[in-house]
DNA sequence: TGCAGTCTTTAGAATTGTTCTAAAATTCTT
DNA sequence: AAGAATTTTAGAACAATTCTAAAGACTGCA
């Protein structure tokens, strides 16, 4: 990650956000590594194998939190379950259907033409591709 | 729709289900008119206004049984929420942020090029677009 | 047409993922 | 260190969906 800001409790001060305890230990398992795809619960067996007991409800809200800031981005691929993901830039996902995993792949050689314009009275918000695929 | 089969116990036979009275109401108000996105709870309403009551759990029986025939697909928009479709050709979404609207567009003017191949050990199952926009 | 066998429907309970509540703990400012 | 504001937390609440098991409906075959 070069160019990454590896003090946590600044990144989030920047966000607008106190650098407490928790958001840091749960900024650092997200953020200090590669890029990840998560969800509240695979997050919160983490942080508490990690030795670092935070509660559901606070890796809930700092998963919105983080969203809202732009610090993550959600990705809808599965009802009934989010996931989160490290990587706010833009590039698309290979979902594999069965196991729920999820990869990124980089948008720039992909090119989408003939998008029809959006209806009228909207704007356009985001494109995403989901490349759906199974064993 | 030129080609459609009207006769909807016909229809479900076809597809390996009995033609229940109560799949038949909902196999009328999903596919007599043109394409229709809707939801469970939304379905459900519908078929109460035309005095045909059917419950609540049949309604979501009947969707997962006509998805799993191909009479419906399943699209993922907004985390906690289905919607089912009953186009089931090649096309793609908008999708209208604050409201929820689900529209339509053909996939046959939209090129996607260079998606990169998918990951080992797997085979390409669909490709969603969806473009979501807002007001 | 009558039955038996199988499948379907249903109400309500259960489950799952997520948000809310309000009291205790922490963080920030001075 | 004190006071004010924010955050955390356990548990309750909620929303969407699935499950349970008993009652009802459909079908094939007499
Ligand atoms: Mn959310
Ligand atoms: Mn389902
Ligand atoms: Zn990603
Ligand atoms: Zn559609």
């Amino acid at each position: 990650m070069p160019g990454t800001n590896l003090d946590f409790p600044a990144r989030l001060r920047a966000a607008g956000l106190r650098p407490t305890r928790q958001r840091v230990a749960l900024a650092r398992l997200l953020f200090e590594g590669g890029h990840r795809h998560v969800t509240a619960e695979s997050l919160h067996v983490e942080v508490k194998t990690a030795q670092m007991p935070v509660s559901l409800a606070t890796v809930y809200n700092a998963l919105n939190q983080f969203r809202d800031a732009g610090l993550l981005r959600e990705v809808v691929v599965a009802p009934g379950r989010s996931y989160f993901d490290t990587n706010t830039g833009h590039h698309h996902h290979f979902f594999v259907e069965p196991d729920g995993a999820l990869h990124d792949f980089p948008s720039d050689k992909v090119t989408i033409a003939g998008l029809p314009a959006p209806p009228k009275g909207t704007r356009l918000s985001r494109v995403d591709v989901i490349v759906r695929v199974r064993r």
